[in-house]
DNA sequence: GGCTAGAACTAGACGGTACAGTACTACTCT
DNA sequence: AGAGTAGTACTGTACCGTCTAGTTCTAGCC
């Protein structure tokens, strides 16, 4: 599921690996604070303590370093939110387990870098079409197929009433997610609600499916 | 409402603001298609069959035509959405009440001009964070104000169940919302779901909202 | 350990291009 | 007549990607 620029990395722990990850980290940063335009190759050299011709041994060009960058950060993002994935035992709480995998993806994607991620990636859906459609499939697509599979077990489990599985695994889905991510995408991180509003909005989002979709 | 670059604007109808009416339109379509930085003067002044002097007499600097353009489209589409906004009616059906709100909601939003714009000013939140409170304010916020209003008089009135009207108003509007939304934003403009779908997201939203908050 | 060949790296200059904003002269609409 | 505009050259700056010459690291071998 990783992608990279070249065919063969550095082997780990070398010098080359060490300035390969300086620079994905520096790169990273500037991307994200100024942009794919607003950013400049100058800098990243700069700031990774690396020559720019060491910045395109690694890298054969600014667009390709980009591409590098934010398709990792989507990689590990979306494998962070699912790894942890456990399945619900026949005896588990329902509400409560809702509600725990709400607030870990909540508390995952509404984090300033995450969120500067979508920013960045959103404002070059035209320049770069193709990783947007990597993220939201890494991303909400990912999510929702989980949940809609989910949802059509316990459908037919009779412990919820679901006519459309995919539907509903979208409003559970923004129902949990919407409110804080649409603030903080507009009115910055600042905007980020701190765990306690998460969890409310976790818990909130899992009453109001549970009152839609609960068994009757 | 209005924002306008000088105090003063030239005559409607005179050929200085025919002109002006010119830069504006071809710098809407260059600033959507390219962004901020993306976007040249040049091609909007070829664009608008004006010369550069002339884009320069009618606004200062790229920053604020850019300025002007994003607020002058931000406030239109926020009217846009709540001009035709009618109280409701003591015997009128609830539910299509709120159906006929979500959908125009939905269909004035979810259209390539205005998620463009969306995508614009998303992507531009570290340069441009007022512009981005503006729309967040003029959009989600109006409309999140609008409906804690009028979801607080149902619920006095016992048409609704309703303890937190702000979190209500919230779900409601991003279970219409955020599924085709979220999906645009990242998908592009060929993920715009068609009419029947709109419909059908706004039919579907408000099951859910009356199953989690009608009167008992 | 010490030695060497080759790879990786540094530092900075440079070519080429793009572009915001200005200057200047001639034209044209009112 | 005179304000507004066209056309276009120009200034100054920014920046991608390359090049060059000199330096440092690394791996394998004695």
């Amino acid at each position: 599921m990783t992608t990279q620029s070249d065919s063969t990395l550095p082997a780990p722990g070398t010098r080359s690996a060490r300035k390969r990850e300086a620079i994905l980290a520096a790169a990273t940063g500037v991307f994200l604070k100024s942009g794919y335009l607003g950013t400049n190759m100058d800098e990243i050299a700069a700031l990774s303590h690396v020559s720019k011709q060491t910045v395109y041994k690694h890298f054969s060009s600014k667009e390709a370093l980009f591409i590098e960058i934010v398709t990792g950060m989507t990689d590990i993002t979306g494998d962070a939110v699912h790894d942890y994935f456990h399945p619900l035992g026949d005896n588990d709480d329902l509400a409560a387990y809702l509600e725990a995998y709400a607030y870990r993806q909540l508390s995952i994607v509404v984090t300033p870098r995450i969120m500067q991620l979508r920013r960045l990636v959103i404002g070059e859906v035209s320049r770069f079409p193709e990783l947007a459609r990597v993220l939201y499939e890494h991303g909400p697509g990912r999510a929702l197929k989980i949940l809609a599979d989910l949802f059509q077990q316990l459908d037919a489990q009779g412990r919820l009433a679901i006519d459309d599985p995919v539907m509903a695994a979208e409003h559970f889905n923004w129902l949990v997610m919407s409110a804080p991510l649409n603030r903080a995408m507009l009115l910055g991180d600042d905007a980020i609600p701190g765990e306690a509003h998460l969890r409310r909005y976790a818990h909130e989002g899992v009453r109001v499916f549970l009152a839609a979709y609960g068994a009757r």
